[in-house]
DNA sequence: GTGAGGAACTAGCACGCGCAAGCAAGAGGG
DNA sequence: CCCTCTTGCTTGCGCGTGCTAGTTCCTCAC
């Protein structure tokens, strides 16, 4: 019967009557508010009541007083995401969260008419993979959304930094280790993808031309277009191109699928590294080399972030956060 | 220059000054209050200015005065979500933003000591996948959440039905199509999707006996666990088992994959077939059959539960929504 | 004894909006 | 001509918090 009465939600004022203090008390008790004396006695009975009562913060009525929300708005692309993302949220909402911030993911459909999220939760920070387009900045803008991320008005943003080459790299390196000298890209040919792409093909272009390689040969793969992928191997075949650079697992497969067909083996004709370590990299037959990303210090860097632009935290230093390392299977 | 300025934000309260009307005028004609009768005149003025003026409504005021945030909570469960999930979300975040409200999604991390998404955001409606914990019930009751989905108050909950039982009896009648009569069920072993994996294992048993087939020879595979998959098909080659019915599509290529590794041919030794129609299932070598289900109904079916509990709106009848569908691949 | 100063509070406004209640002017019926 | 009803508004309170500007009381120096 305790729960049963639908009970107004407790509040601050709740508490301070049931003591017999003002509410002003109870709430710099509660915040801890700088510059003001509260004798121990007032603040522990504050505390201890609150706890009693279940006292609850009203994050509407908090947000329209201080005007500010602490939530943290990360905007997915409309592509699919990769394996590691999900993970990588994961992490980033638990160290927010610590920080007294809400994470909330969206995934923009640029087809939808109605108002963008952020016009509607104002948000303290609206954090995106890619730097948004005009329009949109000019939108949260508008609804007064405090900061945006990767900043407009610092063009090199911080998702161009290691956490995109550390991986192409490797892989090159991985391949070069192993005697490989002539090499191919597989692209996607995913449109949405586009930007990601061109980002990892030039970080592998870039290693391999550090490795004193031959150019690489770059060929597009699309998801589920097994012809495609069918030329790409006879393509490369013909070029003498031995080891091939996928720009995720997914085409890593394609790829690896469409010369199992053909009947070139994997790894003695031609090799195979993917980047994700995705599950199906273990699950493929044969099994995929790939590169695996630390998702949680992705993460955890993904909220300092948020964290620096909203209060100014200092950013953790360097980022042995993005660690990758090559996990060697089968396909190499 | 004219975005330099740091503006403060419009409010209602600038569009009746811009007008010489009175701030309850304009908040009449923008929520179409009804029992409020307003000149056209009005109206179309008010509407004009909010829009020359880019006016955008404080959430957290409105969450305030009216008591409602118009927020809908979806909490995903800790475990690997399915594919088809994120497209589902992605569907009922539509359908529920053309209602006027915002899904939010939140991963339930057990670990975290931080207090659940519910007691910050106010949400007016929680959904999860599977009926709450009592004491997660017992947190958003204390927090004043409205509508919890799956209700605590009645035991049989709507994701039981049909959309998790259609999958698995498509997957035993294809394979019925096809001259199998002796199956085995690929259960995932992880411990987190126990309870779908028994509901699907259900609905297959259930199918097989409706069909006059032998028990179904069950065996729990781990993701990324070859032994055991090769101890699995080994086990279910001794039984004269010649088909197998695979939890969903990750399963389903570790079973293929160590059917192939053990040199046991798909199909024509062992055919299997998958659920969810991923993109690996059109990936892997051989390519798996699946089912495919219709994500796009699902999530719209999601939203109007949804709908139907924060405002009464008729819930869509029957479900053709829930439609899935034999996608015939290699492995079959 | 008195004034300064600090500790420990309280009163009350602001945030932006929804909405109940009230009010002036005109229409219409008797 | 008076009374009622409707139209088209306005005044003003309340939602729960944050926080500024006091106010009271007590201590302590001179």
């Amino acid at each position: 019967m305790a729960s049963g009465t639908f009970s107004r939600r407790v509040t601050a004022a709740d508490i301070a009557k049931s003591l017999g203090v003002s509410r002003a008390t109870v709430g710099f008790v509660l915040n801890n508010t700088p510059g003001q004396t509260i004798s121990e006695g007032t603040r522990s009975r504050v505390l201890a009541e609150a706890e009693r009562l279940g006292y609850r913060p009203h994050t509407a009525a908090q947000a329209l007083a201080r005007g500010r929300s602490r939530v943290v708005l990360l905007v997915l692309p409309d592509w699919p995401i990769e394996y590691s993302m999900g993970r990588n949220i994961e992490e980033a909402s638990l160290a927010l969260e610590e920080a007294g911030y809400s994470l909330v993911t969206y995934t923009r459909h640029d087809s939808s008419r109605t108002r963008p999220l952020w016009e509607t939760l104002n948000p303290d920070v609206v954090m995106g993979m890619l730097p948004f387009a005009a329009a949109d900045v000019e939108s949260m803008r508008a609804s007064g959304v405090p900061h945006i991320l990767p900043s407009p008005d610092v063009p090199p943003s911080w998702e161009q930094g290691a956490s995109v080459t550390v991986g192409p790299s490797l892989q090159v390196q991985h391949l070069v280790e192993l005697g490989h000298r002539r090499l191919g890209f597989a692209a996607s040919s995913d449109p949405r993808l586009s930007k990601l792409v061109e980002a990892r093909s030039a970080a592998v272009r870039a290693e391999a031309a550090r490795k004193g390689l031959p150019e690489v040969a770059e060929l597009a793969v699309g998801i589920g277009d097994t012809s495609a992928a069918a030329g790409a191997v006879a393509t490369w075949r013909a070029d003498e191109v031995t080891a091939v650079v996928a720009y995720n697992d997914d085409v890593a497969a394609m790829v690896a699928g469409a010369a199992i067909r053909s009947g070139v083996s994997v790894p003695s004709e031609l090799a195979i590294i993917g980047h994700d370590d995705s599950p199906l990299a273990g699950m493929f037959v044969p099994s995929l080399t790939s590169v695996h990303l630390d998702d949680a210090g992705f993460g955890r860097q993904l909220a300092a972030i948020a964290l620096h632009a909203a209060e100014g935290l200092p950013l953790p230093d360097a980022d042995p956060a993005f660690a990758a390392r090559v996990v060697r299977r089968e396909s190499t």
